[in-house]
DNA sequence: TAAATTCCTAGTAAGGCAGTAGGAGATGAA
DNA sequence: TTCATCTCCTACTGCCTTACTAGGAATTTA
């Protein structure tokens, strides 16, 4: 049960993205001096995350980061599973990389795996970037349940 | 967010021992040999176990492992938290293995982080072995709320 | 043209995970 | 008393993941 540096560091630059992306995109090297991460590991990240959509980048001086979508769009449970993969405790119970088990049958485990998973998305999959972009002393709760068309796996 | 392969053959290893150890107690190899889990690799997980006062051992022929308590006053979050540690997905959340970050102030993810680890308590240190043990037929949902003088960390 | 910036690919050091290996010592049955 | 069956104890190992570092190519603006 860890949640990996990526996944702090994704979610911490779009975090920042969020909060100073209004007049001009952010740089990597902007965010990183804010936030103490080295540049060069920040760059894959945010690249991972400009893949999957999450942000978009402008090249050349002046250029940097900036969010594809509102920020109360993007759920922390997303960015967690581009940068992390699984977000499920274990294969069986996961919706995006399910693997069996070879003891499905009368296994007790599949169920317990399968409410914690479902505890874990409860908190993650309704938590924006918005949410978390708030400053502290407001209380980073999420505004209000997102509505999904379909929940989102894992 | 994983579960490592102590955690579930722990887990798996206490369903059997809660089940079969009524008339004497259960050996590694009849575990090992139920669940196709490597016996010397069992052994070490029980070893921890027992280290950890969960069973108690008998060595010799016709020896094996027994429960100390009861299989409804041992958690999974108990069992977890021995063979893979800290469960809280950051140690800056956890209250056995706590480790401030270097930015607990106007950090957002501080918040999601501590949701996080809470709603996977809710799961994991409220669901015991004896739910774990019955048929999945009859769903492996905790009988009631366990009653915890104080709530354990993480 | 120079500086700033993203993009792209490799490499790497350390640590954890999932075992394997090889006994030593206790115990009960034959 | 001997033998098979257990637990107990320590060490080792191969593989994978994590968390970076390194070095530059291409792009854009001043
Ligand atoms: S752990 Fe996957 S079915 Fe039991
Ligand atoms: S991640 Fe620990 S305080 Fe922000």
């Amino acid at each position: 049960m860890n949640v990996s540096t990526k996944s702090e560091y994704g979610l911490r630059a779009l975090i920042y993205i969020a909060r100073h992306s209004d007049v001009h995109p952010v740089s990597a090297r902007e965010i990183s001096a804010a936030w103490h991460v080295p540049v060069k590991y920040l760059e894959q990240i945010l690249k991972t995350l400009k893949e999957a959509g999450i942000v978009e980048s402008r090249v050349g001086l002046g250029g940097g980061y900036r969010l594809t979508r509102p920020a109360s769009l993007i759920t922390a449970g997303e960015v967690i599973r581009i940068l992390d993969g699984r977000i499920a405790p274990f294969s069986c119970v996961s919706e995006t990389e399910y693997v069996p088990c070879e003891f499905e049958i009368d296994c007790g485990l599949k169920t317990l795996w399968a409410r914690t998973r479902q505890a874990i998305l409860s908190v993650v999959d309704h938590t924006t970037i918005a949410d978390l972009a708030r400053p502290a002393s407001e209380s980073a709760a999420p505004s209000q349940p997102i509505l999904l068309k379909k929940q989102i796996g894992r």
